[in-house]
DNA sequence: CGCCTCTTTGAACATGGTCAAATAACGTGG
DNA sequence: CCACGTTATTTGACCATGTTCAAAGAGGCG
């Protein structure tokens, strides 16, 4: 079955400035079964050596571990667009779990065609390789946010992200987008508790920075709410790339 | 000139299991520039777009980014064998920092010479990548570390995989091994301030887990040492690959 | 309406941060 | 080899940020 909703990874690839339109059209010929999934449920396990690659559709998940003490850690979300797990390919298995936080449409990717891919299309195996990278350019920035900002910043930080990333995929408003993580998600995100995570909400929305209800996050002003937290959106390289 | 050290990257990469002799010998016959430069350089900065890509032979540096507030952050250490910038070849620009910790002997691999390899090398391709996405599982698990875990077993945490990785590179006893870091580059990794990294350390002491003077690390116990923080050496994807 | 989940609030507590100063270790030149 | 300046570690006292536990409200949904 064809699925227009596999627009959101094609133009999540196509950010990378590799993909020529002949790509596009490989890309949007991809026959994909497509999974509807609930809110909260694990979609691989750590250790894990799944067969297909999974693409998040709509909805929102995450990588997660446990910690010995058994609190969540939550290390990225996967937006509409985004790979769950490219890298089971190359390294094996899984070295954490991968769970939805909303109820999401999940794609599956065969490992034929993924190996099709890599080996026939260089420019999309490039696009691959830079979506990859991109992760990591985000996990780098969380452990800026994790260890060096104070909790009010640093929440404001993860709103100046999704806010950037969501934009990019048409799910933001200028002004602000649906919101549909739960407090504890944040706070696993973040690693708070969630009783401060609702404190540090109530401050940001004292100070106007935000305005948060029914699932709505409205930025009153961006830039002051940026200028805020110091966020520079260079990391998530999304800018459109004219040098190659 | 052949450089004996560049040994160190070659094992690197035959970690991923990828390589074969062949490979190996390709690697052995690259002829690369190496540099010698002091503690606390820098060899790459934030927006850089560098023409070639550095390898560390002995020492050890690492990613970090300087926050609004002025506090360093390091994302990542890079042990001898480790790629600093692959990524920019990707990518285009850097979103951090890389400096040395320590006095440090850098090769510098010719972006000519990557664009080879991954053109014509498709095993040794697939270890670069390998090697990207090993990097990646050790940010995602600085996050669990910085965001769930108390001061004393984080660092603890850190230790245990400071000794498995340096173990790997022939840098490491059974029982300990030579740590050049620094107080301050403790917390800097970590996400405390210094003089709480100093209090953590006398208590890890106290408590027997480590024994730390005129820099050599002695781990007395390494099993109590690892239970100690939940240290599980998955993320860092060492096991000998047997299943391609 | 009633149940369930999520958010909000309060009070006491703990962990880690800051500032400042003392001590120890290190490297260099005499 | 020692003295000195420099850099790193250690210690103390006080403070701030974030946590825990418990309970009360709000909202959403059948």
């Amino acid at each position: 079955m064809v699925d227009l909703r596999q627009g959101t990874f094609i133009r999540k690839l196509d950010q990378s400035g590799f993909l020529t339109e002949e790509d596009r059209e490989t890309l949007r010929g991809l026959q994909l079964r497509t999974r509807d999934v609930d809110a909260r449920q694990d979609l691989i396990l750590e250790g894990d050596r799944p067969e297909n690659v999974l693409v998040v559709l709509t909805g929102i998940a995450c990588r997660y571990k446990i910690s010995e003490g058994g609190r969540r850690q939550i290390m990225a979300l996967l937006l509409p667009g985004d790979f769950c797990d490219l890298h089971v390919a190359i390294l094996g298995h899984m070295d954490h779990c991968i769970g939805t936080l909303t109820p999401s449409v999940i794609a599956e990717m065969p490992r034929a065609i993924i190996d099709d891919l890599t080996a026939n299309h260089i420019r999309i195996t490039r696009a691959l390789w830079w979506a990859t990278l991109a992760d990591e350019g985000i996990s780098r920035e969380w452990l800026v946010n994790m260890g060096r900002r104070p909790a009010d910043q640093q929440t404001a930080h993860l709103f100046c992200e999704l806010h950037r990333r969501l934009l990019t995929v048409g799910l933001a408003m200028p002004d602000g987008f649906e919101m549909p993580l739960r407090q504890v998600d944040l706070s696993d995100i973040l690693g708070l508790s969630p009783v401060h995570v609702n404190r540090v909400l109530g401050e940001l929305r004292a100070a106007n920075l935000i305005a948060l209800s029914r699932r709505k996050l409205v930025i009153p002003n961006l830039d002051r709410l940026q200028k805020f937290c110091g966020f520079n959106p260079n990391y998530l390289h999304l800018t459109p790339r004219i040098d190659r």
